[in-house]
RNA sequence: GCGGGGGUGCCCGAGCCAGGUCAAAGGGGUCAGGCUUAGGCCCUGAUGGCGUAGGCCUGCGUGGGUUCAAAUCCCACCCCCCGCACCA
């Protein structure tokens, strides 16, 4: 094992010192630029990454080895807050922590602990990463890495912005965000206990006017709803207060929980007056907005003070709270007296009465109001069915009895009755809204949500926050166009990109904080790591030379960028010489387009989506991107990793305990790019010992001295098989589709060899040749054991630069007749097994057709081919006189049946080469048949021959590539 | 809720887009045999049911349909996975 590990050490080496895999332009040669998605470094590389850069590097190897000029470079994406969270946690010095992440990552628990500020924990992983990268074989061209917080990088993502900015893009707003109250910043899933999504959603506000003169704000998500109220609910044992509250329209005083007061001022400006209780608000009377009816407080204990305003609007017609609550106040306090605040029906549903809530309350049996799991479950019923299949009734306009607003009744008659709920429900928001009597707050709907720190997450607005407009139509058409110029690996993914194009809005583009680059006219916004990493390719293909020339950062102006990458503007004024400006331009004209781009699934919603939108929005229709290859998880024992589990495989611990071969040899031959990739242990193992082998076999070929030189049926054949195997593996690779023709290159090829083997006594020639080749086409897979043994055999040069066989050479080599043959021997093989299992015996007398009959095999072929039936078959058997009228239609149907049952790979073989001489092959195979069966064969003979014995009447059955078998028992 | 992907033999997993090459590739497991001092390595064969002549029957989530013919096409239903953002 130390040995692979050894020689990948060693070749990786001498690669990187020979600069194989630094790519220059080339005039003339053909290009191929290909990218993976650039790692957050705030943890070491793992499998995961290990996969997504492989399939990229197996492509880059192989396009190489057939003459292209290929580009595969690598950076590290800074940017972001998850690593200011990791730094903290180390920054503190628990020692526990610092060990259990020292666990998962497999790295030095004292090197860690030295970490204290975020950008150093960037580096640390960022070299374990790089080193594991290299180890691993990636080719890549190490002269153009760069983090995304160099100043040349900022430099480019402040041009960037600047063009989306110019080209109207970029728009400006405010936005509700998950907000830690202690932290003072945002906070998303990866910030909280549990790694909880908080879930924000507006919340419809309705203001009932008391008469006290205060506004009784309640909070509701079933705004259609005001029309029934019967009551108003507070809870007498909690807090309110009476504030100063910023609305659209100016300020308002209103009346809410205090916890929803304190809340609501990361929303607005609140200004807390006095504090009242409870208590003292119950039987004051506030004024319906709509109806104008005056109703009651009343008080609940089922108000949630953290939830909305703490006060609410009672329904109890609609809401099983309200109805229980108020059945509850009703048989406690007035003796069963529902007078005056009976339910009123507002909304029609089939299946259910006039007061749904009630119905639903009495099938599940609710008691009390304190019964949450049961209201929780009710309340949804009624929330669904009204909402899917409710109507507003007909008289909801006499609810109305007095306009508190004008035309509040003409509103209600026109707009609400007989509606649906849905469209109700807009309606009454708009038009309350309209009349200063609607607001919304933003709300954690899965609350409480909490902070790491131990802090509840509330919801904050934050203002001047800037967007990339995603939702812009006319970008949408330019990025789905670039789509459908794509080319998509897999093809399945192409309408989740339609529609994440098409769903797509505002994306917020910066953060308050975080590691990378300023907005450049808004201090204090850092663009965010999903926007700064879309059109980063660009920029490959041009550092290396701007720190060549040594161009400092100030000089990388707008102007600078425009020139380079756009060929705008007058190259002279730029300020940099303008022979190296020239030369820049020229650079990133030879690379891109970007051929290629690769990275995980998982991106496709995000960042690849962003990638075809920034490319659109930047660059010309020539230098758009030409293809994306989006791959599948890798599962480790069947599992997702997971920081939490423990079961992260860190790349610079699989390369070094198994090799970087084997670990690339698993993952490529594992799974199809689309399909999630499982690995564990054993597959490891046994690609290992799949490696060893491969290797014992290459060395024992060229340490054999005793070689023919014939080129026999055996030979051709194999040769056959090879460049067969080969040419269908360069189409795979072509498609991506690397694990198939791994399973080719690796599997086919070596059985075949094996067999061949087998077949002869001593091994040609040819087979030395055919295994160099045959290292070629590996090598892009299996680099390291490759190159070692193409030096063991005394090859000279070094693999990684040599070309792999030419279609063309390949194509020449195969042997259409050969393969035919074979395949003749291996059906015979198999029908001959398959008699033994029916019949005893232990000896077979076989009849061949003579090969002249095979002209009647390649008519019905052609016959049936052409659409023809069954008695076209028979019809042309008895004209050709092969068979007379009795006996044509079984022979018909077992010829047809024959047919039917051969690929068409081998119809076409068949056609094409005519006939197989059965008899010889037999008679020269006979003991390889018999050694596969253990079946004797006492004689083979042609059917055509007059003097051979008729066994068992087979002697006629005879049928070309189907000899008859008369199997017997010796005596 | 909206959107995407998927349900195949004991297990994993191809094949379905372009219907007959499909009892259904390839692994794994299991069984039998070989190699071997021994085997945890490796090799060969078997692995839905039935069958003393190379064949028949049943079968690819469920139920219908189209067709000479469906794992593959159409319709309905059931179930599973993954995204829904300011976060890499």
């Amino acid at each position: 094992m130390s040995y692979l590990v050894n020689i990948a050490r060693k070749w990786s080496r001498v690669w990187e010192e020979r600069g194989v895999y630094e790519a220059n332009p080339r005039e003339g040669v053909p290009k191929y630029f290909l990218t993976a998605a650039f790692m957050y470094p705030n943890g070491p590389a793992h499998v995961g990454h290990a996969r997504t850069y492989l399939i990229p590097d197996v492509l880059a190897r192989f396009l190489r080895g057939l003459g292209y000029n290929v580009l595969f470079p690598m950076a590290f994406h800074y940017t972001g807050t998850p690593i200011l969270a990791l730094a903290e946690g180390l920054a503190t010095g628990d020692s526990q922590y610092v060990s259990s992440v020292a666990e998962v990552f497999q790295v030095d628990a004292a090197e860690l602990s030295k970490l204290k500020d975020p950008v150093s924990v960037a580096r640390f992983f960022h070299e374990i990463s790089k080193n594991a990268m290299r180890l691993y074989g990636l080719s890549i061209d190490w002269r153009r890495e760069f983090t995304t917080i160099d100043p040349e990088f900022k430099a480019f993502i402040r041009w960037q912005f600047k063009k989306l900015l110019d080209l109207g893009y970029l728009t400006r707003g405010s936005h509700p965000v998950g907000w830690c109250p202690r932290h003072n910043m945002p906070v998303g899933m990866h910030d909280t206990k549990g790694d909880v999504e908080p879930e924000i959603e507006e919340v419809y506000l309705i203001k009932f006017v008391g008469l006290d003169g205060l506004g009784y704000v309640v909070a509701t998500l079933r705004p259609e709803t005001v029309l029934g109220v019967t009551n108003i609910w507070v809870n007498p044992s909690i807090k309110y207060c009476v504030a100063r509250v910023e609305t659209s329209r100016g300020v308002d005083t209103w009346v809410l929980s205090c916890e929803a007061a304190k809340k609501l001022s990361f929303q607005r400006n609140v200004e807390v007056l006095r504090e009242v209780s409870g208590e003292d608000l119950i039987g004051r009377e506030v004024v319906n907005p709509v109806t104008g009816r005056v109703v009651r407080v009343i008080e609940a204990s089922f108000v949630d003070p953290r939830f909305g305003t703490g006060v609410v609007m009672s329904v109890p017609a609609h809401a099983p709270y309200d109805y229980v609550a108020l059945r509850d106040y009703v048989l406690s306090k007035r003796g069963g007296s529902w007078e005056g605040l009976e339910p009123i029906p507002l909304i029609k549903v089939e299946g259910y009465g006039d007061v749904p809530a009630r119905d639903v309350v009495e099938k599940l049996g609710i008691r009390s109001q304190d019964e949450h799991t049961l209201l929780d479950s009710a309340t949804k019923e009624v929330y669904r069915v009204e909402l899917e299949s409710g109507v507003m009734r007909s008289d909801v306009a006499s609810l109305v009895v007095k306009e508190v607003v004008e035309g509040a009744r003409s509103f209600v008659e026109g707009e609400i009755s007989g509606v649906p709920v849905k469209e109700a429900r807009e309606k009454i928001k708009n038009f309350l809204r309209s009349r200063g009597f609607g607001d919304s707050i933003y709300e954690i709907m899965n609350a409480p949500v909490y902070c790491r720190c131990g802090t509840e997450i509330v919801v904050k607005i934050v203002k001047d926050q800037w967007f990339i407009n995603y939702g812009n139509p006319e970008w949408k058409k330019l990025a789905l166009e670039a789509l459908s110029k794509m080319r998509l690996v897999p093809e399945e993914a192409r309408t989740q990109f339609v529609h994440t194009i098409n769903w797509l809005r505002e994306k917020a583009c910066t953060r308050s904080r975080g590691l990378g680059t300023e907005l450049p006219w808004a201090p204090g916004w850092i663009i965010e790591s999903l926007s700064d990493s879309t059109i980063y390719m660009a920029f490959y293909t041009v550092i290396h030379k701007i720190r060549e020339y040594k161009i400092p950062p100030e000089k990388l102006t707008y102007e600078f960028w425009d020139y380079v990458m756009l060929g705008l503007g007058d190259p002279s004024k730029v300020g940099v010489d303008q022979g190296i400006l020239e030369e820049l331009r020229k650079e990133f004209l030879y690379w891109y387009p970007l051929d290629s781009r690769h990275s995980g699934k998982d991106l496709i919603p995000n960042h690849l989506t962003f990638f075809i939108f920034n490319h659109v929005a930047i660059f010309p229709e020539s230098l758009w991107p030409k293809q994306i290859v989006a791959n599948g998880w890798v599962l480790v024992q069947g599992e997702k990793m997971a920081k939490s589990k423990g079961n992260i495989l860190p790349l610079h611990w699989l390369v070094s305990t198994y090799s970087p071969d084997v670990v690339r040899l698993a993952i490529a031959s594992g799974a199809e790019v689309e399909s999630d990739l499982n690995l564990d242990v054993d597959v490891l193992d046994s690609t290992r010992a799949k490696l060893k082998a491969i290797h014992d076999l290459v060395t024992s070929i060229f340490r054999e001295s005793d070689l023919s030189q014939v080129v026999d049926l055996p030979e051709r054949w194999l040769l056959s098989r090879f460049a067969r195997n080969v040419l269908s593996a360069y189409d795979d690779l072509s498609g991506v589709r690397v694990r198939a023709a791994c399973l080719k290159i690796f599997y086919n090829v070596h059985q075949d060899i094996l067999k061949y083997l087998e077949m002869v006594e001593k091994p040609s020639k040819v087979l030395r040749d055919l295994v160099i080749m045959w290292l070629k086409v590996m090598h892009p897979v299996t680099p390291f054991i490759t190159e070692e043994l193409w030096h063991e055999i005394g090859m000279s040069g070094l693999l990684a630069t040599e070309e792999l066989p030419s279609r063309d050479e390949l194509r020449k080599m195969i042997d259409e007749s050969v393969e035919l043959s074979y395949l003749f021997l291996e059906r015979f093989v198999d029908d001959l097994r398959n008699l033994t299992k029916v019949v005893r015996g232990n000896e077979a007398v076989v009849y061949v057709s003579p090969e002249a009959d095979y002209k009647h095999l390649v008519e019905s072929i052609r016959i049936l081919r052409e659409g023809g039936r069954m008695s076209d078959v028979i019809r042309y058997l008895v004209a050709s006189g092969f068979a007379d009228r009795k006996q044509a239609p079984k022979i018909a149907k077992t010829l047809i049946d024959l047919i039917m049952s051969l690929p068409p790979e081998l119809l076409e073989a068949i056609v094409k080469v005519g006939s197989v001489n059965e008899y010889e092959i037999l008679l020269r195979f006979r003991k390889f048949v018999e050694e596969e069966t253990g079946i004797k064969i006492k004689e083979v003979y042609r059917s055509s021959d007059e003097s051979a014995p008729d066994y068992g009447g087979k002697k006629r059955a005879a049928l070309p590539f189907r000899p008859s078998i008369m199997l017997m028992s010796s005596s």
